[in-house]
DNA sequence: TTCTACTTGCGAATTATTCGCAAGTACTAT
DNA sequence: ATAGTACTTGCGAATAATTCGCAAGTAGAA
């Protein structure tokens, strides 16, 4: 409600300049729609967020400009389609097998822990990145005795 | 090449009856192709190492009774289409970002960096698998001076 | 303001996956 | 071994997901 002070997340315009990105009206809103979604969007959820009409071939090929210069990631939790997101914060899933629901983790693994799991593989260098999804039941479900 | 004493996996059709599946030539032979696979295969891996001639409806459909009854489970590591692989064994992948090279990691997470993880969750009642998959430079991408 | 390279929209082409139905066959109980 | 039934398969077409080529539009540099 706080008209323009300054925006929760840096200025769209910003981030692509900076990235050699030109910053056009169909990117800065596919941006918005991003930065203003609650978890991943799919190729026809950001169509949908975005407050300008926006052509499919568009919409796949900001993201995936947007995933090369590391604006955004792509994630697959299931779905049929490919999924993005920012990639301004790093972190994980947790799915209930009974619900489907999907819920956001920001805690992460230590370093030591990923340091154990590749400890007998001599061949990688460096880990710098990983993502992790959990599998389980909510507590919801859990209650529930319909819920095998 | 010692010739049948006995499999290094349990044999197909055992696995499908345990599980209710009828035994037929078409799901012997997808199982064999997993079953002998290296890694992941996707429905056209699949039908190309089957020693039958497979409809593709009929390897999309079998591969999702396989993964519905636990035989199997499917991973996205990045490709267009879903790959498969048999469930008998839990491990992770590693991936290299410079020469795309993935190798299987059988090392796993602790309960205990688990649990670290997910501490800040009360939603989530248990949780019961997980997959992580870890990115970076492979070795020999890593001594290459051309590898930025 | 002009120029040029990068973007977009459109339409069509590919690729991935699913569906409906008739014919085939594994398994059960004779 | 045989027959019956329910589950499977192959086929063809449908639907969904993603990519491509090209002409017109536009952001950003000069």
């Amino acid at each position: 409600m706080h008209s323009h002070s300054h925006e929760p997340h840096p200025s769209g315009e910003g981030i692509l300049r900076e990235k050699g990105l030109r910053a056009t009206a169909q990117r800065l809103s596919i941006y918005t729609a991003l930065a203003q979604a609650s978890g991943p969007l799919s190729v026809e959820d950001v169509s949908e967020h975005a407050h300008v009409a926006l052509d499919r071939a568009t919409v796949y090929r900001t993201l995936e400009s947007f995933v090369g210069s590391g604006i955004a990631r792509s994630v697959r939790l299931g779905s049929r389609s490919e999924k993005f997101e920012l990639a301004d914060c790093h972190h994980h899933y947790l799915m209930c097998r009974s619900c489907d629901r999907v819920e956001t983790v920001h805690a992460c693994l230590t370093s030591a822990a990923l340091k154990a799991v590749v400890a007998e593989q001599p061949d990688f260098a460096s880990i710098d990145d990983h993502t992790l999804e959990l599998y389980g039941t909510c507590r919801a479900c859990a209650t529930k005795p319909s819920c095998v």
